[in-house]
RNA sequence: GGCCCGGUAGUUCAGCUGGUUAGAACGCUAGCCUGUCACGCUAGAGGUCGACGGUUCGAGCCCGUUCCGGGUCGCCA
């Protein structure tokens, strides 16, 4: 049977207390992390939110109250009153080590049966397992402290924004469906037969109609979601820091907005000083240094072109991407031969093949001869011009890829960042930077045609409007990413506010007229009415606590996550409904 | 959707070339223990080796199919 609570009042949480308490009569409540029976002395380790604490019972302690402890198993819920004292041995290792609890009484609130895993940080059970007993993963105090973590950052954000004169507004949960870009969840309607709303993928057009209205900032911490298959770093319900502004019309009207916010979160919940301004970097120039729209600047080994000197090799590969219009570009692992053996190399090209690009050329410098893959296709000097264009030393490791740039810098980035990886050269930081100018438009091989790289609303650079009809390669839009080791943490744009820009846009994009005013006209009405010059933009606030907490995982900042198939383990939805509620919503499921 | 890896006790894993009754650690249960804190000692319970089919005198192990899980790429304006 369990016991009531009744007449007793918790007094302190079990992590707070300290040497400083001892002689107070406390009461206490939480959780066994353990029961150690010694015969004639009983320790109990109780565990809530904020730590652990011990309870000890002893041979003054009343008969019952042993008994009673005696029978205690792991995550029983107690009460406990009793005296703080000093324990005769002390244990370094927790922050209440050097106290214990005197028990005078005590009330087992609930049993437990024993769970599927042990509930401590170094639990070596499989994720899937954990998944299914979230709620006893979350006692866990690694996943405990990042989702308290979590709200500390929340609350920031808003004390940031709000005391910087944003205005937090709600918007819709339940939207019109607009299928570009990412998949919507569609909801369907019971009293519009047939008809769907859709779950936000952001809160985009909501926001820009707030500007319109004249709220001029506004912020909101909103869930978005899409219907697209997951990875560590993405779930497809998430939430954004999303932020909107009025009367800016350049990129650097906002970034000192969004860069201030950064340091703000920085000191205000790590403790961590921020140099400002942030470094800014042009997408052209990540890509060919990096490799990556999303660069990770916290180590070096940056791509180097040596088209120049390949292009006069006799080696065909080089020299036929060169014609084709592409490039020979590399990476040089410094110190790389000790890890990169021949075996190991061999794996890179094996996952280079995977990712696009035909394959790897090598030279791996271990002893006083380089071995190199295309060796025999050098005139005199080209090893060593090549060697030292690389600024390989013996020891080092240099990989190149030879084709067009579309495949040779992305191939080469995720070189970079992967052996950096097993190189262990990257050092514990926080790098967040900016990418501007990103291109406007991105050539779509498939369709043979140019797509829009953001979303229809974001302005060109003013200098690129020109272009629009005739150069689409050459227009750059007012849009900004925020980068932090490696991962995107958040996009962002000045918006089109001039109609006409607004209807070139579309037509550059591939609309008609009619099908840009089925799809955006309560946007496109609204701007006739006076629309403000405005941008803004969106952090993903669990990606950014997950940098923040060290985790691997998005998985590690979510309460109840979703795993890969967006499916969420604990409820195991999604879930087929009866068949009365399709029939009041007129649906009809026709299964795959 | 493609490719790669895995599925043996509650958990994490071992299991040789196919050969007696499938093991270990932790956890669990019971007993003992007055300073433990990864407590210690003793004893015990616990398995349809993911499922189905095949090869074989004999399958945890080999073959086929399938289910489940993980990773990765596609996808994510």
């Amino acid at each position: 049977m369990s016991e009531t609570l009744t007449g007793l009042r918790r007094s302190h949480y079990c992590g707070v207390l300290r040497a400083g308490n001892i002689g107070e009569t406390v009461t206490v409540c939480g959780w066994v992390q353990k029961q150690r029976d010694k015969g004639g002395l009983i320790f109990i380790d109780l565990r809530d939110r904020t730590g652990i604490l011990q309870l000890t019972f002893d041979d003054t302690t009343d008969r019952a109250v042993f008994e009673k402890a005696k029978s205690c198993r792991s995550e029983y819920v107690l009460a406990a009153v009793g005296t703080v004292r000093e324990r005769s041995s002390k244990n370094p290792e927790i922050p209440t080590g050097d106290i214990e609890i005197a028990v005078t009484e005590l009330r087992i609130l609930n049993k437990a049966v024993t769970p599927a895993f042990e509930i401590t940080d170094n639990c070596k059970t499989g994720e899937d397992i954990r998944l299914k007993n979230r709620y006893l993963d979350l006692r866990r105090p690694v996943l405990m402290k990042n989702i308290l973590f979590k709200h500390q950052v929340m609350q920031a954000t808003r004390r940031f924004f709000s005391d910087n004169g944003f205005i937090e507004i709600e918007t819709p949960m339940m939207i019109k469906s607009t299928p570009e870009g990412a998949r919507d969840y569609i909801i369907p309607s019971r009293v519009h037969n047939g008809s769907f709303y859709a779950l936000p993928q952001s809160p985009q057009l909501y926001k820009q109609l707030l500007m319109v209205s004249g709220f001029d900032k506004y912020f909101q911490l909103a869930r978005c979601f899409r219907d697209e298959d997951l990875r560590a770093d993405r779930q497809p319900e998430f939430t954004q820091i999303d932020v909107e502004m009025s009367f800016v019309d350049k990129v650097e009207d906002v970034l000192p907005w969004e860069e201030g916010f950064i340091k703000f979160l920085m000191k205000e919940t790590m403790g961590i000083d921020i140099p400002l301004p942030l470094p800014r970097i042009t997408y052209n120039e990540a890509m060919s240094r990096y490799g990556s729209d999303k660069p990770d600047t916290r180590y070096g080994m940056e791509i180097t072109d040596i088209s120049d000197i390949a292009g006069q090799t006799g080696f065909g590969v080089f020299t036929s991407a060169i014609e084709n219009g592409g490039s020979v570009r590399g990476i040089c692992l410094k110190d790389g031969a000790k890890i990169y053996t021949r075996k190991e190399i061999d794996k890179l090209v094996e996952y280079v093949k995977g990712i696009g690009a035909k394959g790897l050329a090598w030279i791996r410098w271990a002893d006083e001869t380089p071995t190199c893959t295309f060796a025999k296709f050098l005139g005199e000097g080209q090893l060593d011009a090549i060697l030292s264009r690389m600024g390989a030393e013996k020891g080092d490791v240099v990989l190149f890829v030879a084709d067009r740039n579309k495949v040779t810098l992305p191939v080469l980035g995720a070189l970079r960042q992967e052996t950096a990886k097993r190189l262990g050269i990257i050092p514990d930081t926080f790098n967040f930077l900016f990418v501007v100018e990103f291109p406007f438009f991105e050539y779509n091989d498939e369709t043979q045609s140019w797509d829009a790289m953001h979303h229809p609303f974001t302005a060109p650079l003013d200098e690129c409007i020109q272009y629009l009809d005739n150069a689409p390669e050459k227009v750059y839009a007012k849009a900004y990413d925020l980068v932090l080791n490696g991962i995107e943490l958040s996009s962002g744009s000045i918006r089109i506010t001039d109609p006409e820009l607004q209807e070139k846009m579309f037509e550059a994009l591939g609309f008609t007229p009619e099908q840009a005013q089925e799809k955006f006209g309560f946007l496109t009405d609204a701007f006739q009415y006076g629309a403000p010059p405005h941008g803004g933009f969106g952090i993903g606030l669990d990606r950014l606590v997950m940098l923040m907490c060290k985790a691997e995982s998005l998985r590690d900042v979510v309460a109840f996550p979703k795993v890969k198939d967006a499916s969420e383990p604990m409820t195991n939805a999604p879930q087929p409904v009866d068949e009365k509620q399709l029939a009041e919503l007129g649906i009809a499921v026709i299964k795959k």
